[in-house]
DNA sequence: TGCAATCTTGCAGTCTGTGCAATAAAATCG
DNA sequence: CGATTTTATTGCACAGACTGCAAGATTGCA
């Protein structure tokens, strides 16, 4: 067997050409919507500068949207999920960090990414699609806080599990926003996406917190 | 002049034949995706129900899923607004309460309502869709929020003064949306929107208190 | 009644996105 | 290595969303 590393090796010829195409294409999306504009980047002209046929775009991407936008951010593979379930500590600090890490886990590729800051920031237009795609997420962290409430409140009626949980992926996914659109707007290399999120969860609890008298209960 | 009422009195004939037609696609739109599912449901389809020229269709809504989805909410014409940037008392309660207020305001055309309920809920993409649209009222509230904080707090620069209004607006949007996906599941007549909106603000705010030490600022 | 403003509609055209089948390329196996 | 199976690329035809334009119909108004 080969080793079982995250390191991307011993992929075989297919593997490389899949990866590398659709590396292209997110670089021509890219490229094509800085120098021509969104509107007037179609599928037809990314196509042309990723050298493939406009069919073959679609077979890496379901939308045009999605290539201009890159990955979207996924649970999937994240190592703190599995802590994060059978943790008994305060729910949302957990939820927080198993979204910096994923935050962290997110730099790829730097040059890419800073390109589709600016892009994000230039067209508007883009940010609300993300909105779209990244619903996903959401619904993401809903599951996973599911998960951990079954565990944890295992008397709770289903549909007060699932509203619980809604409520608790929600405001985690309120200040996970607020530090993505601080990211957009600073091109600050100094703090890290992780970082702005940790902020983001301790500036947002004590917002919450001045506005609320403190009733824990 | 006129009765300055809300009642839509002495419209001409001009104005109440866009009104019905407008009134139309709405219904139509909902109709077809009824009957025929969302995804047989085409512009060519709804104007044919309508009764107009899909090239009209065009001229009331910008796309095909506005219709189904129907108006964006809106602080437009709210008048709890000029009373929130003026008042001073805590920020996110203020905030709920013009949400509460344009919440209650919607219940235009139940009969509506209720089957555009029933359609969002049979088909998560329009879900999706509404994310999209809904982002437009996000940007609303965010930028009440800074026209309240820059009263506030004259002497905060621009940038923290944006970034903070987000933080509150993001925040509380959170909360319209845990309520909206409440009244969502739950065909409930019993609570009103705007009272689920009350809620998910209070339990919101006890879901972060438990999670982070009470450290009021 | 007649002019001006506004609406509706058809038409032609662009672009996104999909199913299908032929072709090409890579993996696998004897 | 050569044959076979699997998978990827591409062209083609087509459905459907959306837009600009200009002609024709309606409504508002003097």
């Amino acid at each position: 067997m080969a080793p079982a590393s995250d390191a991307p090796e011993e992929l075989g010829l297919r593997e490389r050409k899949r990866v590398a195409t659709r590396q292209a294409i997110l670089r021509a999306a890219l490229q094509v919507v800085r120098e021509r504009g969104l509107d007037n980047a179609t599928v037809d002209e990314i196509s042309r500068v990723a050298d493939i046929s406009p069919r073959t775009f679609f077979n890496y991407f379901p939308s045009k949207e999605e290539a201009i936008l890159g990955e979207t951010p996924s649970l999937e593979g994240n190592p703190e999920v599995e802590w994060f379930v059978t943790d008994r500590g305060a729910i949302l600090p957990g939820l927080a960090r198993v979204v910096i890490d994923g935050s962290n886990r997110l730099l790829s590729d730097p040059e890419l990414l800073a390109e589709r800051r600016a892009v994000t920031k230039l067209y508007p237009a883009l940010g609300v699609r993300r909105m779209a795609t990244v619903h996903n997420f959401e619904n993401e962290l809903a599951e996973l806080v599911t998960r951990r409430l079954r565990g944890e409140f295992p008397d709770m009626t289903d549909a007060e599990t699932a509203d619980r949980a809604r409520l608790v992926a929600l405001t985690a996914f309120a200040f996970v926003r607020h530090a993505w659109f601080a990211w957009i707007d600073h091109p600050d290399a100094n703090r890290s996406l992780g970082q702005l999120v940790e902020e983001a969860f301790t500036r947002g609890a004590e917002l919450v917190a001045s506005s609320y008298p403190a009733q824990v209960g």
